[in-house]
DNA sequence: GTCTATAGTAAGATAGAC
DNA sequence: GTCTATCTTACTATAGAC
């Protein structure tokens, strides 16, 4: 074989097909095509177009999500038996996406978190699957954050969520190619920006 | 004529289902089945499905960013000649949006957000043509913020702005209807969060 | 302005040879 | 495992009668 896998080479290319054009956009011919493999390949291997964009997500937002994990285990026996610091259970969030922009071209994971917005129908599954014993875990959040409500913290996180996809995520491939995105800057001033609005005084009325 | 104009029922079912499938799965032959007006009619009012999204869009987000432009009028001439507090300008924007979900139903408007989140081939100029005058004005924020860089501003705008999508743009329309929306609840978090954010010390080198 | 009918295109999926 | 060829379906858009 002289060439990549054939598996590998459709990954390779619907990752970066998907991130350019949106899940529907993105066709199987095109991404066939890009891979120099044949149409019928990719019902062969993943059995379906909507299997293969799991596959895709799977193998670059895993481990990511593994990361997390394992920063915020550390961040926790390192701080035992006290509760470790808001900073490092965000950073813990936080900094696995960010690495992996010096892995990835920034552009693709950034097309590929666009597309966790798109129709529910077809993602929503896959997010559940990909982020559910993330979310999970940060539940952590709630004995460090004491005054604040599970609902605000929940709406806090989505902030959190949001500012890291937005921020990465605007209105366009061209635009997206050519923003300044030095990773390590843009998570100061994201770590910066989400420490401060978890520090913020609670809004919520206070339960009776 | 008994119903509506029918310019007006392509508008309100092109709105429900562009917001609940996205641009590329709502179907002109959904949207016009479910307005019950004939397929050819969207070509005659509008010329295409493209044009379409954008009657749409204009149509909703048009008036909240003219509301947004006359609160932030509003702030600024009532702060004269000081500059207006970055609450008050802060709120100019994020209000007119969370105001609106008090009429529309929420999940409309959000899905509607979501669609400026898709491939950019589409939305980039409508986002440009709705969002670059807003945007343009906000700059009132470099004085308001004289500590942070230029750049570390446009990025905190891009953070709040991604928090306030996301808080309101959870992934598949089944959660979208469920949540917890009390608008002015949400609003009071969001602000809280955002303030704070703005007010973190600047992480940017200083120049210079 | 509204309709029917259809052109023209592109998509995902599959059967079956090799 | 890989290929060609094709099935089936769905879409946007338009022509032309009324």
């Amino acid at each position: 074989m002289p060439r990549p896998d054939t598996r590998e080479r459709i990954l390779d290319h619907a990752e970066r097909l998907f991130a350019e054009h949106g899940y529907d956009r993105a066709s199987l011919r095109a991404i066939t095509e890009a891979a120099e493999v044949n149409l019928a390949a990719v019902h062969y291997h993943f059995g379906s177009k909507e299997h293969l964009l799991e596959a895709v997500f799977q193998r670059r937002i895993g481990p990511i999500n593994e990361e997390r994990i394992r920063r915020l285990d550390l961040a926790i026996a390192e701080a035992a038996p006290a509760l470790p610091s808001l900073r490092r259970v965000l950073e813990s969030f936080l900094r696995p996406a960010v690495e992996q922009l010096r892995r990835v071209d920034a552009w693709i994971l950034m097309g590929l978190a666009r597309i966790l917005h798109e129709d529910g129908a077809i993602t929503t599954r896959h997010f559940d699957r990909l982020f559910g014993p993330v979310i999970e875990r940060y539940r952590i959040l709630l004995p460090i954050c004491p005054e604040l409500s599970p609902e605000e913290i929940q709406a806090r996180f989505r902030f959190m969520i949001g500012a890291m996809l937005h921020s990465t995520v605007p209105s366009g491939p061209e635009e997206l190619r050519s923003r300044d995105t030095d990773p390590e800057r843009q998570l100061r001033r994201l770590l910066a920006f989400v420490e401060a609005g978890f520090e913020a005084p609670a809004t919520d009325e206070v339960k009776a």
